[in-house]
DNA sequence: CACAAATAACCG
DNA sequence: GGTTATTTGTGT
């Protein structure tokens, strides 16, 4: 190693920075660990990617210390860090830190401590002239010490810093830096030991082993109990802790405490890997089970590809009870027959827990699981018998992708189209894209399961790119619920029926509960965006340039485009069949509870969504309630979707296809299309209703019609043609910049001069910039948003033009209460 | 002038 | 992102 590091810090800077190594370092300073730096006034943990021989400049700073002995990061992880932060535009040092466990940094914070003097006097004399100083010797006043930190939570305003610092200069306070505990450690736990263990290794271990067993004569006599502990613990060589060893001749720990004091044992520190706490074990049936055919020819073709090591990726197409699991199951015990390890990820943490629980008893220590809800200790743990070799198949959810395995075979990504692969933090990264990236560099398969599979991926299969490999539905028809689709259109106009229930869903609902069934009413989403919709017709009009809905705003009866802002006056009369009722459209769960109550006064029903299952545990809750039959009606977003076990015979009412077919975004029917097969039992997991019934005011839209009566194929057939016309992904690329205040005029007038430097940055470059607009979600949490996005086929250039315009705005805004964030691939415009 | 508050610059 | 340096504002 040269005398000279280059170092990425998890701070948001997007450059590196250059250290000396001071020659007792020299040796232990090699890329990949953490390295303690001084940074500023300050120090914190810093990454070694680089190395070089010269200083490059004049004045250099020496490391601290090198925390790691081993690398944290291998020279594969740091390139595959590196390419995604260049590729999301997050700095490289951010993204190692999204790589890595939680809570392993080490930094400094500044201590400041009350010097001897009377307050009493002091604190009236400065009070008129700088009441914030007083105010910090206050706070401080009786205590020893208190971190910079601290005093800032308390004073609860800025200015702390000049007023310490003035403070320290009229000599009234000191102040040092000290490191800050970290927040995970490895786990010891005290074993003992019977002293004359050693004794080979020691001269006076002859002579110890005598002492005491002259002494074990006396103790049985004195302290028959000692003795006994003394015996069993040479006897044994299993290591126990002092409880374990007092438990086994039944007495308490202090027994086992005096032997200590009396030199006869001793106690050592011995480390422990935490694991998560035992799942109940799934059954083992999966594995045997014979493979159909076309399981057997599926599989040939993933070993295959396993075997080549080229670092291919096969979409595995198959609906719902198609066989995946098994797939998985034989996929990853290939793989580990060729010596090499496996990832399986899951969208959402219960499932991962559950296919953890399933391949522990297949596999048993060998896997680790790795996911957000993980203790810092846990997760800390599984990830080092990762690295350390011990597990070599992990599972988990996204973070997962980045499991320090060294041999890498295969990659599973279930659920592929799911949208919480995306990150929605910084670094906003898709675990998509890095899975295929991270196999290339290693020639590992990658699967793409799905039943549904994202526009992106299949148009990969066609191109040739990405392999496919089908499977069928075991399930017969008696099996799948009984869907029907209602026109909506018919009830307000022929059925004079103005209740958000048709008259068929009320009938249907009515039927359940008299036979003491249970219901649940699904909404895609709290209606937030609300859009004009043609009650006769079912017409919604869109946006001329973008084909995005146009969002309605209430005071001025405006139609806006959210993505390229083109905007028009509300029409009166349907452009389409020049019907009378073009009217806001957007129902909302509460509204849906309230109809349902309102119909049916004696059923208990019961809403689950964002709001309700805000407090911890009230999901679960909900959930439990459902399962054991003590609500009929359950009413909610997405989230009653997943993980609900329900037993009995489920009527699942869509109370409106509308609002997700109609959201403001390109990829609003790929969601409707994947939602409706999750729903109609052709896609997903899970539990599955017997009957389901869809309204909605354009069940001709290929959206929902081919979700019923045609196929994946047919549906994308007619997707891919609309995306190519328009040029959206995938024959494009876009980067969304979302601009957030709390002040409107200021996230305008940002947007507005990103959008003007965009453009006279683009020149002739072949790249669309689109907007200034407010997005779709004008106001969150008391924030208005604004949103400017970039279009062009090449990312490279979106990203090259972008680059520079973003860092200037960037440091610009950095004290406005502006804030700028940006999305590369977004998977969603909202 | 003394300090506070706002803002810009820097971190190797 | 934290901290320091610099500028601007405020009161005497």
């Amino acid at each position: 190693m040269s005398k000279y590091i280059e170092v990425a810090v998890g701070l948001p800077i997007d450059r590196l920075f250059h250290y000396a190594v001071p020659p007792r370092l020299g040796e232990e300073a090699a890329l990949g660990k953490r390295v303690l730096i001084p940074f500023g006034s300050r120090q914190i943990t810093g990454y070694i990617v680089g190395s070089i021989e010269e200083s490059p400049m004049d004045r250099i700073r020496e490391i601290i210390d090198v925390i790691d002995r081993e690398p944290v990061l291998s020279f594969k992880m740091l390139k595959l860090t590196k390419w995604i932060s260049d590729y999301y535009l997050a700095p490289w040092g951010q993204m190692i830190e999204a790589a890595l466990p939680i809570g392993m940094k080490m930094e400094s914070k500044r201590v400041i401590k009350l010097k001897e003097i009377d307050l009493t006097k002091v604190i009236p004399e400065i009070e008129k002239r700088s009441p914030d100083q007083a105010q910090v010797l206050r706070i401080l006043e009786g205590k020893k010490e208190m971190s910079l930190e601290g005093i800032m939570r308390k004073m609860k305003k800025k200015g702390v810093y000049s007023a310490v610092n003035a403070l320290e200069k009229k000599g009234l306070v000191e102040s040092r830096l000290v490191l800050k505990e970290r927040l995970v450690k490895p786990k010891t736990i005290q074993i003992v030991k019977a002293v004359p263990a050693l004794s080979a290794d020691r001269p006076t271990g002859r002579q110890a082993k005598e002492i005491s067993e002259e002494v074990l004569k006396k103790l049985t006599k004195g302290a028959p109990k000692q003795a006994q502990a003394l015996k069993i613990l040479r006897e044994t060589r299993e290591e126990m802790t002092p409880l374990q060893l007092a438990k086994k001749v039944r007495t308490s720990t202090s027994t086992i405490k005096s032997l200590k004091e009396k030199g006869l044992l001793n106690y050592v520190l011995r480390e422990v890997r935490r694991r998560v706490k035992e799942i109940k074990e799934l059954e083992k049936e999966i594995g045997k089970l014979k493979l159909t055919e076309e399981q057997r020819k599926a599989l040939g073709a993933i070993e295959r590809s396993i075997d080549q090591k080229k670092g291919e990726v096969i979409l595995l197409q198959g609906p719902r009870e198609s066989g995946k699991e098994r797939i998985y199951l034989e996929a990853v015990t290939h793989s580990l027959s060729q010596g090499k390890g496996a990832i399986l990820l899951y969208p959402e943490i219960i499932f991962a827990s559950r296919a953890f629980a399933c391949f522990t008893s297949y596999f048993g220590d060998r896997v680790a699981i790795l996911h957000s809800e993980l203790s810092p200790g846990v997760r800390y743990d599984e990830w080092r018998r990762i690295k350390e070799g011990m597990a070599d198949v992990v599972i988990g959810t996204r973070l997962a992708i980045f499991a320090p395995l060294k041999n890498l075979g295969l990659i599973i990504i279930d659920g592929e189209e799911e949208t919480s692969y995306k990150q929605e933090e910084v670094p906003r990264y898709h675990t998509r894209e890095v899975a295929l990236r991270r196999a290339k560099e290693s020639g590992a398969t990658v699967i793409l399961a799905s039943g549904s599979p994202t526009l992106e991926s299949y148009y990969e299969v066609k191109n040739e790119d990405y392999g496919l490999v089908r499977l069928s539905q075991t399930l017969d028809k008696k099996g799948l619920p009984e869907v029907r689709l209602i026109d909506m259109r018919l009830e307000l106009v022929q059925k004079k029926n103005r209740s958000i229930f048709s008259l068929e869903l009320q009938e249907a609902m009515r039927r359940r509960l008299e036979r003491k069934g249970q219901i649940i009413l699904f909404l895609n989403k709290r209606g937030f965006a609300s859009f004009i919709l043609c009650r006769e017709c079912g017409h919604v009009l869109r946006c001329p340039n973008c084909n995005l809905t146009l969002t309605y705003h209430f005071p001025d009866r405006i139609l806006r485009c959210h993505h390229c802002n083109y905007s028009i006056r509300t029409p009166n009369i349907c452009p389409r069949c020049r019907g009378y009722y073009m009217r806001p459209f957007g129902i909302g769960t509460q509204r849906v509870e309230e109809a349902a109550r309102k119909l049916f006064p004696k059923a208990r029903v019961m809403r689950m969504d964002i709001d309700t299952t805000k407090k911890k545990g009230s999901y679960e809750r909900i959930t439990k309630a459902f399962e054991e039959g003590r609500v009929d009606i359950l009413v909610g977003t997405q989230m009653v979707l997943k993980g609900i076990e329900f037993k009995g015979r489920v009527l699942l009412g869509m109370v409106s296809a509308d609002t997700a077919l109609n959201l403001p975004d390109f990829r609003a029917t790929e969601r409707t299309f994947a939602l409706l097969s999750q729903v109609v039992g052709k896609a997903g997991r899970g539990s599955l209703p017997d009957e389901v019934i869809i309204q909605t005011y354009t069940p001709e839209h290929y959206g929902i019609r081919e979700v019923c009566f045609g196929d994946y194929d047919s549906f994308y057939n007619r997707e891919i043609e609309y995306r190519k016309e328009l040029s959206y992904p995938p024959f494009s690329h876009l980067i969304n910049i979302l601009i957030r205040s709390n002040i409107e005029s200021q996230a305008q007038r940002v947007a507005s001069s990103l959008a003007s430097a965009l453009i006279r940055a683009k020149k002739k470059k072949p790249l669309q910039i689109l907007g200034p607009s407010p997005a779709p979600l004008t106001r969150v949490k008391g924030q208005y948003r604004w949103q400017v996005a970039l279009k062009g086929k090449d990312i490279e250039n979106l990203r090259r033009v972008l680059r520079p315009i973003l860092k200037r705005e960037k440091t610009l805004t950095r004290y406005s209460n502006v804030f700028i964030s940006v999305d590369v691939d977004p998977v969603a415009l909202l």
